[in-house]
RNA sequence: GGGGCUGUAGCUCAGCUUGGUUAGAGUGCCGGUCUGUCACACCGGAGGUCGCGGGUUCGAGCCCCGUCAGCCCCGCCA
């Protein structure tokens, strides 16, 4: 973890965890946290701890004073000490190959304790038989869980991220622009944070979920281009991936194109991974939305093994069974995917897949395998020869299939395909599989009410070549947007934006928006087009998702110093709590059932 | 909003299937021995609201109901 800096202070001479055969001989002050502690009876080793690593303190009679030697065995662990002595080479046969520090320890003379700690709640390092503590208690005492090298790790990998981040977009004209925290509330998209105020009785502030807004008015003010690392606020349900509070790389350029943005994005993408150790190739391939879904089932499809899914409808066509008969008819198709060696699961396996496949909303899957020549599985004899032939299946191969309308079939043949890559070990983990997906629908309808929504959000400029689709079928029209995808996992997207106020008239009408809400929610944007807006776009990445993934964390919380719980609460400083009921007046906020409280 | 898993010593866990004497282990902690250890070793000791509340029972860590907390998933996340 070394960074090579010197962080010597008036207080201590040099960071023990720094220590090499180089420094022998000299005289150094540590400052540091005891790890360990093994008393010999006459003398006494310590394991101290900094930022930088762990080295050994030796305290023998021969060189530390009395009261250093017993101090040394009475301290407690993770106390803070400050340590006098000299670097010595250890003796021969005395090395400890495991630590960076091992070559070498310091012979204490004088010792102090300036930190005393009381027995840590959960410990800081592991030693026989302990495990990690739960994250429970790791997220309550978490001023002892991130003392541990690996979160240490993380945290030092998170800001360097970040400079790279800020050098890379600053050395290509972008200018940093905090834009505000305090802002209005957006009624579409996810549930807002709100904030009373105080001095406007009755009315709110939200916390942002993105700085969308702020960003294209800084385009059409001219500062052409934009970065934040900005935190972003969504009262939603939370994951393993999700926190209420989140970052986000938020970029915004004029007088682009969504080219420019893919090249931009990719070079930033490329930077992360080289700080990490790893180079990528770009750019990224390519593939449209409508391509995505229709071979992968999903807009975030996992390029690392094929799997493909293919249209089985001719195949069946006329066949009379029952299931693709009706489905088939009533304007669905027959999908699926082609298993090489998938004829060798069990029962039991091809069960659970189908489970999946029902959990995500299919009424069922059809199996098909071929096993010497031989086509079998339940749909097997409706088929004509020449109609089991059309479905391709080669000898060994696993062939499962949903009969249904495309948005059932879809996320339920995405599931059984990720699935089945599992199983059958089709994963190759340490592939690097960076995809962008294009030309996502503009709008997406209702299931229940049949009103169209904006897919990514309502200021995202329709295709050029779909502008005519707007009057005649919307819901056919593309937008100009895009995600960038890896292994399956969304790393950010954007799009290009609406810079002309007709356009963006037209988009609220067509989204049911009237213009006298259009101008309540979003009249300040929308004056700032009929004010000259540059064609510009950007695109927003999301940066925890980012250091954890490069982290080899599995988990947001282990890539942010003070995560909230899957309750979207903070178990360290225990945020949220109730608050003085003459609070609550200064905001002109009753609680309801203030009584049964 | 829904589903699943977990909650027993400071920490990590066993005990729960099939209710029954004094709830165990490792580690940590406390005391002692030990001059080259490094997950030191050895000897001894203390340490429990079995998450919380209610119920069933002669009897509940164990069975039932509720509740709280943590984690995972579905919905949700423009």
């Amino acid at each position: 973890m070394s960074e090579g800096l010197s962080l010597a202070t008036s207080v201590r001479s040099h960071l023990g965890g720094e220590l090499r055969s180089a420094d022998v001989g000299s005289r150094v002050t540590l400052g540091g946290w005891v790890q360990r502690q093994r008393a010999l009876g006459g003398i006494v080793f310590l394991d101290l701890r900094d930022r930088a690593g762990v080295i050994q303190v030796s305290f023998d009679p021969k060189f530390a004073d009395a009261d250093a030697i017993r101090m040394a065995g009475d301290v407690g662990r993770e106390s803070v000490v400050l340590i006098e002595g000299e670097v010595v080479a250890r003796p021969e046969g005395g090395r400890n190959a495991e630590l960076a520090t091992g070559d070498v320890e310091v012979k204490a003379v004088t010792m102090r304790v300036v930190g005393p700690a009381e027995t840590p709640a959960i410990p800081v390092t592991l030693g026989k038989g302990e495990s990690l503590p739960s994250e429970e208690l790791r997220l309550r005492h978490r001023y002892l869980d991130l003392r541990r090298p690996e979160l240490q790790a993380n945290i030092v990998l998170r800001h360097r991220l970040m400079q790279v981040t800020r050098r890379h977009l600053s050395e290509r004209g972008f200018l940093e622009i905090e834009t505000p925290i305090l802002t209005k509330p957006t009624p579409e998209g996810a549930r807002d944070y709100l904030v009373p105020s105080r001095v406007s009785a009755g009315e709110f502030y939200a916390l942002p979920q993105s700085p969308q807004l702020y960003k294209q008015l800084l385009m059409i003010a001219g500062f052409d281009r934009y970065f934040q690392i900005a935190r972003c606020f969504r009262d939603e349900d939370l994951r393993a991936d999700r926190q209420p509070e989140f970052t986000q790389i938020d970029i915004e350029a004029s007088f682009i194109a969504a080219q420019d943005i893919y090249t931009l994005a990719e070079g930033l993408i490329a930077a992360l991974w080289k700080e990490a150790g790893v180079t990528i190739p770009i750019p990224f391939p390519r593939m449209s939305y409508a391509d995505a879904v229709e071979k992968y089932g999903t807009d975030r499809p996992d390029l690392r093994y094929g799997l493909e899914l293919f249209d089985a409808t001719e195949a069946f066509r006329g066949a009379n069974f029952g299931i693709t008969k009706g489905a088939i008819e009533s304007g669905g198709r027959i999908r699926g995917l082609r298993i090489p060696g998938g004829a060798v699961l069990s029962r039991k396996q091809v069960d659970d897949l189908e489970a999946l496949a029902r959990g995500a909303g299919a009424a069922g899957m059809l199996r098909l395998k071929r096993e010497k020549g031989e086509l079998t599985g339940p749909p097997a004899k409706f088929l004509s020869p020449e109609q089991g032939a059309m479905l391709g299946i080669e000898e060994g191969e696993l062939c499962l299939l949903v009969a249904a309308p495309d948005r059932v079939s879809s996320p339920a043949l995405d599931r059984v395909r990720q699935e089945v890559a599992k199983v059958m070990k089709r994963v190759p983990e340490k592939t690097l599989s960076f995809l962008w997906v294009l030309d996502f629908p503009l709008f997406e309808k209702d299931a229940t009410t049949g009103a169209l929504g904006a897919v990514h959000h309502p200021f995202t400029s329709p295709h050029p070549d779909d502008v005519a689709l707007l009057s005649s079928a919307p819901e056919k029209a593309r937008a100009v947007a895009y995600d960038v995808v890896l292994n399956g996992t969304e790393l950010g997207g954007g799009s290009i934006r609406i810079a002309d106020p007709d356009v963006q008239r037209r988009m609220f009408n067509l989204l049911a928006i009237d213009d006298e809400t259009a101008q309540q929610r979003f009249g300040f944007l929308l004056e700032g087009l009929r004010s000259g807006a540059p064609p510009h776009g950007g695109i927003a990445l999301g940066f925890d998702r980012i250091a954890m993934l490069l982290s080899g964390a599995t988990s947001l919380r282990d890539v942010i110093a003070f995560p909230k719980t899957t309750a979207a609460r903070a178990l360290f400083e225990g945020a949220p709590t109730p608050v003085a009921a003459e609070d609550l007046r200064d905001l002109h906020i009753r609680l309801e059932d203030e009584g049964t409280r």
